[in-house]
DNA sequence: ATGTATGCAAAACATTTGCACCTGG
DNA sequence: CCAGGTGCAAATGTTTTGCATACAT
């Protein structure tokens, strides 16, 4: 599929490289961490090193392939660039991850990075909280 | 000073606390990792240890009286906990750090979390670039 | 062929924890 | 005095790296 995406890249077009961008498209929760992808790729019989899946991760991030992100919870995860900018919102509870974009909240960034005499490169904004599962919303403070 | 803050936190006012709130607030960079307030400590010839150091952190930001912030670059980074909430600017060249607080932005954030049916909990907003320090401009892609 | 990728194991970090000793109230 | 705090060293969890082997072109 995307194996042209690898080449542009520079990079060869190898089992392990494939099999990752595969399960980063197909994955229902397309955030997932290097363990994530290991797991998941170790369970469906793939043979597939742990340090492979950070290397080439990390490789992908560089070619603009992959974002990566930190929330907390200390593992970064990972997930395919569709190349739509976009920030997100996580539950604290279940971990579920919810992409949205807000022109408003851009702009400001932009004005206020110039206030500051900053030429803005990257921004991370990240909103935590409980989403609507009930279950989740038992554990509210 | 605000031993009286530690008292009220239920933590015993030790020279190890009383030090690391002393230099958290005395120093120019008021965000510092938990390596650099160590490293701070030691230089000025305390006896403390870094385990010391992480587990104080960790107590303080339980009790409120700092903030703990994840940025890029592996180390947290801690700050005072001042009441006002406020976000960063950091410079990817020298590592500044430049508060700001935007009411827009925060509106925007409340109606998107519940625009997605979350209940909005926290929230984490760093703007990475280059500040208007010359060396830190040369460095620009 | 030949330079790149991979897997494994070991290393490198940041942070946490167990434990015997010390200290504040 | 005694619970709680500290320092050290060892453990942990995540990510990176060295190196010999395997693979893509």
């Amino acid at each position: 599929m995307q194996s042209s995406d690898l080449k542009k890249a520079g990079l060869k077009v190898t089992l392990p490289r494939m099999k990752i961008l595969e399960t980063l498209e197909s994955s229902s929760e397309h955030h997932m961490s290097a363990e994530d992808l290991y797991r998941s790729l170790i369970d469906s019989g793939e043979e597939i090193g742990l340090a492979t899946v950070y290397r080439v991760l990390t490789q992908f991030e560089a070619a603009g392939l992959v974002e990566r992100h930190n929330f907390e919870g200390g593992q970064a995860v990972f997930e395919l660039d569709r190349g739509e900018h976009h920030d997100h919102l996580v539950c604290v509870s279940c971990g579920k991850v919810v992409e949205f974009y807000d022109a408003t909240i851009e702009e400001r960034q932009e004005a206020i990075a110039d206030e500051k005499g900053f030429v803005m490169q990257d921004h991370n904004m990240t909103l935590y909280g409980l989403c609507n599962d009930p279950e989740c919303r038992k554990k509210g403070a």
